[in-house]
DNA sequence: CGCAGATGGTTGCAAGTGCAACTATTGCAC
DNA sequence: GTGCAATAGTTGCACTTGCAACCATCTGCG
């Protein structure tokens, strides 16, 4: 259910002719139109943020951001668990994601001396210089093609709506049964 | 870049860490803090809508996608090319989404008569059965997890704003070289 | 101790993905 | 009509992904 163009007409309407009159009391045509639009725009900026990083830095979105968090922590070093969880991808995907960012030379791996189950990942020298490298770039694509769209006081609000929505849907996998 | 929770605290300041001061000419904090936040959101929704779909359904938020655009459109059908711009995936995603569609029986590839190089994804009588039956819980689940988030007011600003980022990003890829 | 149960990570697997190269078809210039 | 560029879709490929099953380690209870 993608897509959001200037027109917009009530995609609701469109849906009513297959699912009848209930399509409505199901879901307010506002809101079908706001998650339209939510959906086309993640999608538009995150496919024209991750092919330009790419190019520049040789990086995906996901090895960005799973640096960034790197980067900001303390010692550049992250459990493997706590560092899914920030970058929001699951424990499998980390760990091949760290196995080809070590490969790059970019982080280091290291057993954690006093619970032997855990690991750390670590951002090496040549990881910090990768990162310095790409960030600036990127972190001016997303002023471009993220927040030059909306005025100062716009973008506020609509981190204050989107991190009412992101909290709304902490955790929750899973909650029943 | 993810995770944007309550205490929210500045993610550039972290970052000014490693990338020094320039950190925040180089991005507005107040656009990186919707940033995470806007990534936040999409992935805790999207995963949350994403395994309800496919429990109750057996059909991917993709297969959603696709069938709710085919089932919006004139007699259920649009060309392969429309349907890829419209769910946004690739040509070559939305030859092999159609392909698995049209096992289990939901969608049909027909070539078009006047002009043999087209090919329009059709939905079928049991694909209608099979997106009337999914779309119900879907939306009522989209209602919740979206739309319970924010007063009727907020969710047309949204929606503007999303779309005037999704518009900022149209179509450019590649517009250089 | 010693062994269940919890916790942290990794691996097997069966998808899904986009890009670039390919095939098929059309439309237009001549 | 012939030939070439443009368009629509598909396929080869190399890579990501998440889930579930697995292994390793730790913790606590008897």
């Amino acid at each position: 259910m993608a897509t959001a163009e200037q027109p917009q007409n009530a995609p609701l309407d469109d849906l009513s002719k297959i699912l009848g009159s209930d399509a409505h009391a199901l879901l307010d045509p506002a809101v079908a139109r706001a998650w339209i639009a939510f959906l086309t725009a993640y999608g538009r900026v995150t496919r024209a943020l991750s092919s330009e990083l790419m190019d520049t830095s040789g990086m995906s979105l996901a090895d960005f951001d799973v640096m960034a968090q790197l980067a900001r922590a303390e010692g550049y070093a992250l459990r493997m668990t706590e560092l899914a969880d920030a970058a929001l991808i699951s424990k499998s995907g980390l760990t091949r994601r760290i196995d080809r960012l070590a490969v790059n030379g970019w982080v280091t791996r290291r057993r954690c001396t006093e619970d032997g189950r855990v690991h750390w990942a670590t951002l090496t020298p040549l990881g910090v210089k990768a990162f310095r490298g790409a960030a600036p770039g990127h972190l001016r694509a997303v002023a471009e093609r993220f927040g030059a769209s909306l005025p100062a006081s716009e973008m506020d609000r609509l981190t204050r709506d989107l991190i009412k929505i992101a909290a709304k849907n902490k955790e929750r996998t899973r909650e029943s049964v």
